[in-house]
DNA sequence: AACTATTTATAAGA
DNA sequence: TTCTTATAAATAGTT
């Protein structure tokens, strides 16, 4: 981009790596403030690194969860679902041994 | 930013705000992508319009789930629990059933 | 962290 | 919506 054109591919150099995540993570930023409030927007953003570092930008005008409700809906998608798995497992589990007991009773 | 400076203010003019909105989000996708690329980064992003239309990045080498598991481990909050009020209500009366029914057998 | 030469993004206009 | 282009903004390499 400047002081020579880049290619978009991996930067192998970590320290590098680094430098530019630390600078564009910022770009990243300023452009989403920037569209919160040119248009009127709501924009969640997550980014990890490389070294496992989380950051996020979340629009004042909305929360992480609204924006993920608005997404399932959206999408169709059930991104809840994996986490009922172990509760219908308990459940499943509390109906066989209450049905045990009811025999048991007659 | 172009022929002529401009402020970051909400842009009232409805058509004007649409056309900002996509070219914008356009230009935060293209970044996104770039950061992920360039810097082994997971992005997800996430935009609602003014006028409720949603679009979403995330990086190839993630899915939104892994995204919003990891932002909830970092941030420690519990983004799902109220999601599980309504099982947790019939857990609570099916053990409650459950005792009475070992109660009856004694 | 700062600097700056360039590239990139984009506002307004067509 | 898509293209153009003058200009603002972002940033890669350097210090």
């Amino acid at each position: 981009m400047t002081r020579g054109k880049i290619q978009i591919k991996p930067i192998e150099n970590p320290t590098n790596r680094q430098v530019t995540y630390s600078k564009r993570r910022n770009g990243l930023f300023k452009k989403a403030r920037e569209l919160t409030v040119l248009c009127d927007a709501k924009v969640s953003l997550i980014m990890i690194s490389s070294t496992k570092r989380l950051h996020e930008y979340i629009s004042p005008n909305t929360t992480t969860k609204e924006m993920i409700d608005e997404y399932q809906k959206t999408m169709d998608v059930d991104i809840w679902s994996s986490h009922y798995e172990a509760m219908e497992e308990e459940l499943r589990k509390l109906k066989e041994v209450n049905s045990q007991l009811r025999l048991e009773i007659k």
